[in-house]
DNA sequence: AGCTTATTGTCGCAAATTGCGACAATAATA
DNA sequence: TATTATTGTCGCAATTTGCGACAATAAGCT
């Protein structure tokens, strides 16, 4: 007996920050060269947005992830049994028992923003890797995943001036400059320094701590973190 | 043999406009008193889109509807078989072979935009009942279909200024102050008439054409549609 | 035909926001 | 002590927005 919802899958995309790029997890799964996001499925009496994060909870040992649902990827042209019947083949278990992950499934999309330093990827049962990969080096992916990555990047783009999300992506004392770095790999796009700068301030929800000195040849920024209210 | 994939269902929230009041599309259940936002399921074939425009097809006659997906509904609280059942029950239809529409549902919500004139809503085979609704007046609805419909309404506010959207609630030639009032309605709050005025007019995308005579005793205004390009 | 009323299209101006360069203030190095 | 790279701020122009003013109607009323 099935202990999963049928037809009903998730997949997210996991956000990291690291050496001036945006990074996300992928997996790649046992002995077929496939690489793809990081998902998984529903318990009979499990909340989906638990769902997702017991499953982020499994790939980074975090809890409590800024997570957004995105889309819900529901064409038929994205059922391809055979993809996952290689999957479970390669695995060695028996298609008998599995044959509800060989039906058509429709994905719900969700990504999430953690800090890149506190995460040590862990694979599942079925996979033999669970990486970071940045967002211009990525592998080919299976199914619809880069359509689901690419509506991830847009969507987060959409959402970053709402609050400060683009910090969720940096430890929990950060400079300015280094917040402007992320939103420039996430928009693409350079943006204006001292304009930057005041847009953020204004918001007023930062708090302004000591300065970091990086033993470079220069003036040292100011770190900052989230207001608490 | 089910024709419909288990556990994902549909909602969609309805939008028109009329009597300077947003309106939204409400179905009545045969003898259950029960009200719910039009939904429906998605063919074992049938892309998860092209069930909800199917849907909407049925339920309003209409083509080409301004359609966006906004969330999806994962919550085990949201299933209550006893619903379903009462339905089911109320038109006489057999438990036995619809058993899959008393298991736990996921539903995918839309929401939709349509010129209200254009509409003779039709009720489906288990409501006797489909009509507008004014959004400060709706009649209790079962299951979380209020916090849909509040989501959607949120959602909308939010997308409003990209493009034209609201002007897809009114007839296909419109006035800048009837759409000023689409604007307010979602929005819930009064906007300055000149600087609506200015900003519409400046994103470049109306084509003006002659005056509408209202036959009331002041000037009349412009009548504008979409730019075709 | 004038006078009145309600509403529309525009304009002007002040306030707020944004883009962009300038400049002084560092932190480390030579 | 001079040099270099980077940061925090400021100033100013350009753009956008909020808001009132005013003229231009369409029709009703004497």
């Amino acid at each position: 007996m099935n202990t999963f919802l049928t037809h009903i899958a998730f997949d997210s995309v996991v956000f990291g920050f690291s050496g001036e790029k945006l990074k996300i997890l992928i997996m790649k799964y046992h002995n077929t060269g496939l690489y793809a996001l990081p998902g998984g499925f529903v318990g009979l009496q499990e909340n989906l947005n638990d769902a997702v994060r017991r499953g982020l909870k499994e790939r980074t040992g975090l809890d409590n992830i800024y997570l957004e649902q995105f889309y819900t990827f529901g064409d038929v042209a994205r059922y391809k049994p055979e993809v996952m019947q290689t999957i479970l083949e390669a695995n060695g278990r028996p298609l008998a028992e599995n044959t509800w992950m060989l039906e058509r499934f429709i994905s719900v999309a969700y990504y999430a923003l953690i800090n890149y330093e506190k995460v040590i990827p862990k694979p599942d049962a079925l996979s033999d890797l669970c990486a970071w990969y940045a967002l211009d080096e990525l592998p080919p992916l299976m199914l619809d995943h880069e359509l689901i990555v690419k509506k991830a990047l847009q969507t987060l783009g959409e959402n970053l001036d709402k609050k400060l999300v683009g910090a969720n992506l940096l430890p929990e004392r950060f400079t300015i400059p280094a917040l402007q770095k992320v939103y420039e790999s996430i928009l693409g796009e350079k943006l204006n320094r001292s304009a930057f700068q005041r847009k953020i301030l204004s918001l007023g929800i930062l708090k302004r701590h000591e300065k970091e000195y990086s033993g470079k040849a220069h003036k040292a920024p100011f770190l900052y973190s989230f207001e608490e209210k």
